[in-house]
DNA sequence: CTGGATCCTGCCCGATACTG
DNA sequence: CAGTATCGGGCAGGATCCAG
């Protein structure tokens, strides 16, 4: 631990101490969506190799972010009070990243817990608060997710459901997002697949989420 | 690069592709400040490796967060306007790991500009607000600051000048931003020592830069 | 099958010496 | 002053193996 020590008395130093190793966030980010279990977490970080995994849940676990909890007789992890205080980092991260995506390449994936935790960053509470309460479904290459937005305030969930819009779209919706494809244009390329409901409601959801690129 | 490279399309991955390097985001931080030539960055940054130093602002560069820029025949490393939008980062990430900080260690020192961006991130723009424009000349470890307030506005700058207040004090001063010593008792303990103006003043600065613990 | 632990390989970091 | 060169060590990466 002392190796890894920046070795100055600095709030930020102290924190690129506790959670400023590889991967170490993106677990946070993970585990910001809901509890998750360990082969949960392996698999929506592919690339992580089993150990590092096992030795970053040891660290945030010693250092108070995460904690093991019994769930009917599995284990999961879940954030701290702590550790959710985190959120305002990685959503100030999300942003920040967000106008350095470029397009997306092959190897790239997407997955359900880092794009809800996109809609999060790209929600715009105050637009949202004078829209009507809107329920989506959205296909996001392999994730399913309902998203609810009802005034200020945003629920995201895992799997399908009732919507009034239900859309399918893989990773270039981020030019929705940005505004860089229009709501209209979004759905006569194909970037945007309407499976259910009127498509025009797309531009609710385009104003609803929005991120500056 | 691709080695390093998280495998998702994600705000929060490419964020950390960028800046999650060791040593990345402290460089920024200490560039959010302002320009800096190469020696004061390695000044500011006393267990960074030169060769690691040079390696960052060459990645930082290309990835179009920093520039060289010549000020009067020399070289200085600035943002740019992209790197100077990760401020919320730093930001959040200082007042996240405050409350992490502890007691200060013997080997930890303190810098002009990490002190800079602490008093950024514990600065509550709505209480100044309210209070008299007020200039601190504060002697922190071997930084001298000049720190005026004006309202809403805060304003950092290094070396000594006119002051309403001018005080000395070390790492612990940590504990009085956090709230845990007042601001008599941490005069009356030798954590503050008062140098020059009423040390009544010391009250409004306490109230004017706070962060929780 | 889930939740890890244990190898080995290679790269990045850290420390220091050196140069334009 | 502003970096580059070099080398050792320690994490990261990947595959495999083990325990409940």
């Amino acid at each position: 631990m002392a190796a890894r020590d920046y070795g100055q008395y600095c709030g930020v130093t102290r924190a690129l101490e506790l959670v400023g190793e590889r991967w170490a966030l993106l677990i946070v980010r993970d585990l910001l969506v809901g509890p998750r279990r360990y082969g949960e977490l392996a698999a929506g970080l592919p690339r992580i190799p089993s150990n590092i995994l096992a030795a970053r849940l040891k660290e945030l676990q010693d250092a108070g972010i995460i904690r093991r909890a019994p769930r009917s007789r599995v284990i999961v992890y879940e954030l701290t009070p702590y550790g959710r205080e985190l959120e305002p980092v990685v959503l100030a991260l999300g942003a920040w990243g967000f106008k350095a995506m470029g397009d997306p390449r092959e190897e790239q994936i997407i997955t359900p817990d880092s794009m809800t935790m996109a809609l999060r960053t790209a929600f715009r509470p105050h637009v949202a608060l004078h829209l009507p309460a809107t329920v989506y479904g959205a296909r996001l290459g392999p994730a399913d997710l309902l998203v609810r937005v009802d005034g200020p305030t945003l629920d995201v969930t895992r799997g399908d459901g009732p919507a009034d819009l239900a859309f399918a779209a893989g990773p270039d919706i981020h030019r929705l997002i940005s505004g860089e494809l229009a709501p209209d244009r979004a759905i006569a390329t194909g970037v945007v697949e309407v499976l259910r409901g009127p498509g025009a409601l797309l531009e609710r959801f385009a104003s609803t989420f929005h991120l500056a690129a």
